[in-house]
RNA sequence: GGAGGGAUGGCGGAGUGGUCAAUCGCAACAGACUGUAACUCUGUCCGGGUUUCCCGUACGUAGGUUCGAAUCCUACUCCCUCCA
């Protein structure tokens, strides 16, 4: 493989925001392997919805391929059947095949909006785990100690906070890492939670003669949009690859700002000298914040869209939060009768939950009809022409008189 | 195998016979402010209703005692600790 200037950019890129790479050289023949390398990135089918956390690892697998490399993507339906214990102490449900299916088509999708699909070998663990016998099992287990098993970091906490650890938990990193020796990878990457079962790898390759040991390279986890916990679809922090613009531009919005530069350097190429000019004028200038995270959004919407959603998005946006003027498609019911009961509307066309919600919702002044709070819960409204519902900040309703 | 402790609303965690739809914190939602930010302040945070009040359901599951149970009893399920 030729070493070119790009390549070289290409590299500085990709070393950005790293946080271990195990061995260090290893970045060395990135760029100076004779053959492509095998990289490994395992993904868990049990969530099948994306979003930007996901991107930080993708987009670094992404340039590795564009140094000529190749993606071992590993769907990991076999051992989602355990599910990896990390971070959680709850055991998850077990998935059907059929789940599993859908959810790794979903995933396919999903994952070649970012990854080259011409470098990415696309496998599924069952095929290898799903065969091996007892007694394969029973040598692969030998081949870890429980002290040691114990040294990772959430088996550690939870043993001393005296929470449950069952021992099929301690399978997950086992058959993670011998998902390497049957790959026989080069490098596995993945984020800092996953340290541990990368160095698995690194362990059973060596333990099972392999005749190399795997790099491992982790990625920090991308904190969600309250700009504390990680992004994940659970805590509801998340904003999802599939989003559209609009709610990916409003999404990116409510984003600290403090996290601003953090989401341009693991999710956008911009230059180190970019970031550190923004940063200065953030700090020092009267240069509005607001004005970086506008460009933030953009760029992320970029990322799967096209340049004149992301344009839209932002008209979208200051029109409605800006200027506080009503979205361009909103729903819109049609109404027959001469008035009807507001409350019960709102529930029929799901802006609320249940009566009481919606009452709580009304005292509070979140409801207004064509920019009038309406505060009483029995309100009846007196259809005529088109009139707009407006609940709390984002649920709007067009209500229509049938003619 | 033996002994003991525990299970409460999205989470953490009070409450140990009536005044408990259940203190408080976090999260969430709404209002004011604003840059749909942050901070701050205020309010809300099971459902239904004839809505300053009434009703239903809810404190692991199923029964029981009682005028009355999250609170007492029995069985079951799950979790934890100690001993072996």
């Amino acid at each position: 493989m030729y070493t070119s200037f790009m390549s070289i950019k290409l590299l500085d890129l990709f070393k950005r925001g790293l946080v271990q790479i195990v061995p260090e050289n290893v970045l060395h023949s990135l760029l100076n392997s004779n053959e492509p390398l095998l990289i490994k990135f395992g993904a868990d089918p049990s969530a099948p919805d994306l979003h930007f956390g996901h991107c930080v690892v993708l987009k670094k697998l992404r340039m590795l391929q564009d140094m000529g490399h190749r993606v071992q993507f590993v769907i990991g339906d076999f051992t989602a059947r355990i599910g990896d214990p990390t971070g959680k102490s709850e055991t998850r449900k077990a998935l059907t095949e059929e789940d599993v299916r859908a959810n790794a088509a979903s995933y396919q999708e999903q994952v070649f909006k970012i990854l080259d699909p011409g470098k990415t070998d696309l496998v599924y663990n069952s095929s290898w785990l799903g065969v091996l016998t007892a007694s394969e099992m029973i040598g692969l287990s030998a081949r870890y100690t429980v002290a040691r098993m114990l040294e990772r970091d959430d088996f550690s906490k939870r043993f001393k906070s005296n929470q449950s650890i069952s021992v099929h938990e301690f399978l997950y990193p086992l058959l993670q890492g011998y998902d390497s020796v049957v790959l026989k990878s080069d490098i596995e990457m993945g984020g800092t939670d996953q340290t541990f079962n990368l160095l698995m790898g690194r362990h059973l390759q060596r333990e099972y003669g392999c005749d190399k040991e795997q790099a491992i390279i982790t990625v920090p986890i991308l904190e969600g949009l309250d700009g504390v916990q990680k992004m994940s679809k659970s805590l509801n922090n998340h904003i999802g690859i599939m989003d559209s613009p609009k709610e990916m531009f409003g999404k990116t919005m409510s984003l600290p700002d403090d996290k601003i530069i953090r989401y341009f350097s693991l999710l956008t190429d911009m230059s180190d000298f970019e970031l550190e000019d923004m940063r200065t004028k953030m700090s020092s200038t009267g240069v509005n914040p607001r004005d970086f995270k506008i460009e933030l959004a953009k760029c992320l919407i970029c990322m799967f869209y096209e340049t004149s959603d992301a344009e839209e998005a932002e008209e979208e946006f200051k029109r409605v939060f800006a200027k506080g003027l009503v979205p361009e498609d909103i729903p819109e019911v049609v109404v027959t009768e001469e008035s009807v009961f507001l409350l019960g509307l709102l529930i029929e066309q799901k802006l609320v939950v249940s009566k009481k919600e919606g009452q709580r919702l009304m005292q509070a002044g979140a409801v207004s009809v064509d920019g009038e709070k309406q505060l009483n819960f029995r309100y009846m409204l007196a259809v005529e022409g088109e009139q707009v519902v407006k609940v709390g900040k984002r649920k709007f309703l067009k209500v229509v008189k049938a003619i």
